[in-house]
DNA sequence: GTCTATACCAGGATAGAC
DNA sequence: GTCTATCCTGGTATAGAC
């Protein structure tokens, strides 16, 4: 199979960066786990930063793709559902790294170092077409928590342990398209 | 004054931590800045953890307080908003205690260490309140997401600068509102 | 191309002198 | 109440075995 020590290195690390946060997870851990030793990690990836970065990275680049979608589509009310509902498919689909983000802000705004101004980007335009054509602070706004409430799909509560993952697609959905709306001006 | 040593050194921490992050401050950084060593801090506070969970047990204590009038109110229309606007001052009031929050969650969830139980506990009583009396999985989904709608006052999104507090207050409290309107059942 | 051994430095923590 | 000295762990760098 193609899946050589790269992956089994990234497979272990996201799931002791998941249970113990990044900070701390040590590498010594991770190379135990593999059976090898610390210094053999650095012969795959050059440091702890570049470790979490290649695990992130899929997930950024998913968000860019949603991100470039919508810049092409119209901002009217089926598109932002469907931006919406393809952002939470994002969100859901890279789950255990989507967590991260929320769990070790920091520690993954550090990593992604160069990356950063790209998110932000990312981010930026995805609100900005959230927010629609020529939009006041409040739809502005709206926009952010739009996206803020798709990040309840997270599920750090214990309220949301045992929710299905279809229940969530579907009421969060609806929850944030309720938030673009109460701009009242109802996409055009 | 009553301001001494220990207040000196909350202030100074709270600075960094808020600009770095936890785990990017060092005690020595924290110390110098305050013209002493390492060790000095030591006498203060037993230990980096103990320092960090000092500057943030008064929004903890905050938060409590705003879950427990919730708890002796009826699940009504005003008081929804009502106690949505008081998460929001508590939020607005400490922000960036509360931002370290978002951007430190796996330090500061080690750090709250024994009260991490308190706090769930506290949440799990707030969302119920807001999820109301005999909910859906849906309404309990709403009640996290309509929390989660005013995390968005914390402000890590470029698009959220220069925004004033008095336009956050607004617009989030109805967007949150919204998010538990979509119940149709409209609180009764 | 893959890994081990080893050393280095920074950061959190502790003991004991002043 | 503050310092010096010390320890341990963790990320990092390199030399070299296979």
């Amino acid at each position: 199979m193609v899946s050589d020590t790269r992956s089994a290195i990234r497979e272990v690390a996201l799931e002791l960066f998941a249970r113990h946060g990044y900070e701390k997870t040590s590498l010594r851990e991770i190379a135990e786990r593999l059976g090898m030793t610390k210094a053999a990690l650095y012969y795959h990836y050059p440091s702890k930063q570049a470790l979490l970065l290649s695990i992130i990275e899929p997930l950024i680049a998913e968000w860019k793709t949603v991100a470039d979608k919508a810049s092409t589509r119209p901002h009217d009310r089926p598109n932002v559902r469907l931006v919406l509902r393809e952002c939470l498919d994002v969100l859901l689909g890279y789950r255990p790294i989507a967590a991260m983000f929320t769990r070790d802000g920091a520690a993954v705004l550090q990593a992604i170092g160069p990356l950063y101004e790209d998110l932000l980007e990312i981010m930026r335009r995805l609100h900005a077409w959230l927010a629609g054509p020529s939009p006041t602070t409040a739809d502005r706004i709206r926009a952010v928590a739009a996206t803020e409430v798709l990040g309840a799909a997270l599920g750090w509560s214990p309220d949301m342990v045992g929710v299905s993952d279809d229940d969530l697609r579907e009421v969060l959905l609806d929850a944030a398209l309720a938030v673009l709306r109460q701009g009242g001006r109802s996409a055009r």
